[in-house]
RNA sequence: UGCCUCGUAGCCAAGUGGUAAGGCAUCAGACUUUGACUCUGACAUUCCGGUGGUUCGAACCCACCCGAGGCAG
């Protein structure tokens, strides 16, 4: 019998998946990983104990046991807290100090989940590896999840290849609601279990809060991009990302605004104003990402990129100006394209590979107000 | 000191005798494995700087006071 094992976070995606897994007849060992912790982290936020006593990593825990135990597979447990700190957090913050807006998300797929975990998962004896992702491996190749509206495929783009050799993702060919559904058919413990959010392992924080554990606030001018005025105060660069509305904290005015850019250096927060429907400052025609990873053998000239999680896909066309750095063209002009996040390529429901926004233009000039 | 203008929720700002528009911000939800974006809902229950007065009735008219700004000096 082909031994799985598969990463059980205590939500119903890998809880289903794990049930799915067994029906078809794999010998099932869950493995719950443990990459966060907050009172080693020194993460405040995270410590407020809740009402039932006990931290939310623990209870995730305790739901996974649970979960097992109805369906009478064994689980282990690993902490991977050192190597999460060492990999992604430390990025995350490096990131934020350039102005830029990481997804730690990606990182920790690309070192934490779909490395260590699959050598841990090894170690144990696995033939195969599963996870509760929304995404399909087809021919070794990524897809996207047959529940569009929780594809998780953006997440794996920066995942290299072959990787995803020995791996299942038993959810990715159902639906969110088929998945509820199999969950509440067959009494599994977490089948009512709202779905998680906030950064994988660490979950909903009060941003700033939680950045500010980590990295000194430095406020400074806020400026009308459009006027140079300054007209108001920001809290930290970090504590703002591009295209951001709410939380800037400037009033009084007739139309929104919308953070725009930032200038490192003088520490300067640009915002701009939307009127008329004109938000000249927000879009850009064109961008260059680096730290290609390339999950097909030969990028096309034309395919489709989304530049956010739940972003929309835009048409794009391809042009590698180097071994590292591709140029990514739209002639649809997309809002807020961010300098840090992952641009994802796509054919049709192929995931192709990703790289991360360096520099974003508009008829070939820089936009001189982003990091 | 004289004259002028102004003082409406956190911020802008309508309303100039008939019983408080709107925008921004904020808060709460929805959505969401990145900080968004978007959407929905709530936001001056007697009050319009203060105190009196005129009036059936005032934030809107009058008087004085307080406060902000401007002109004159």
């Amino acid at each position: 019998m082909e031994k799985v094992v598969i990463g059980m976070s205590g939500g119903v995606d890998s809880a289903v998946a794990a049930y799915l897994l067994k029906k078809q007849g794999y010998d099932v060992i869950g493995l719950f990983m443990r990459n966060w912790d907050s009172t080693l982290n020194n993460d405040g936020e995270g410590m407020k104990i809740q009402e039932e006593n006990i931290c939310p990593q623990e209870k995730d825990y305790n739901d996974a046991l649970a979960v097992c135990n109805t369906l009478n597979i064994p689980l282990k447990r690993v902490d991977f807290i050192k190597e999460y700190w060492d990999y992604v957090f430390t990025y995350f913050l490096e990131e934020l100090k350039k102005g830029r807006t990481p997804n730690p998300d990606l990182l920790c797929n690309k070192f934490i989940k779909f490395d260590l975990f699959i050598k841990e998962a090894k170690r144990l004896g696995a033939d195969k590896i599963a996870t509760g992702h929304y995404a399909k491996i087809c021919d070794g190749k990524l897809m996207r999840a047959k529940d569009l509206s929780k594809d998780q495929s953006y997440f794996l783009a920066d995942v290299p290849v072959s990787q995803f050799k020995d791996v299942l993702f038993p959810v990715g060919d159902y639906l969110k609601s088929e998945i509820r559904q199999i969950a509440l058919d067959n009494e599994i413990p977490v089948a009512s279990k709202k779905d998680s959010t906030g950064i994988c392992f660490i979950g909903e924080r009060n941003y700033q809060k939680f950045i500010s554990s980590y990295l000194k606030p430095n406020p400074g001018d806020i400026i009308d991009v459009s006027t140079k005025e300054v007209i108001g105060c920001h809290t930290g660069l970090m504590n703002y990302t591009i295209g951001q509305r709410r939380g800037v904290g400037i009033s009084g005015n007739e139309n929104r605004h919308y953070v725009c850019g930032k200038d490192v250096a003088k520490n300067i927060l640009y915002v701009a104003f939307a009127k008329d429907n004109d938000e000249e400052y927000l879009y850009s025609d064109s961008c260059i990402i680096d730290n290609i990873n390339l999950l097909t053998d030969k990028l096309p000239e034309n395919c489709t990129a989304k530049f956010r999680y739940r972003g929309e896909d835009y048409p794009v066309s391809l042009k590698h100006l180097n071994d590292s750095e591709i140029l990514v063209s739209y002639p649809e002009k997309v809002k807020s394209v961010t300098p840090g996040q992952a641009c994802v390529l796509y054919s049709g429901d192929y995931c192709l590979g990703c790289g991360f926004i360096k520099k974003v233009m508009k008829n070939n000039n820089d936009l001189w107000y982003l990091p």
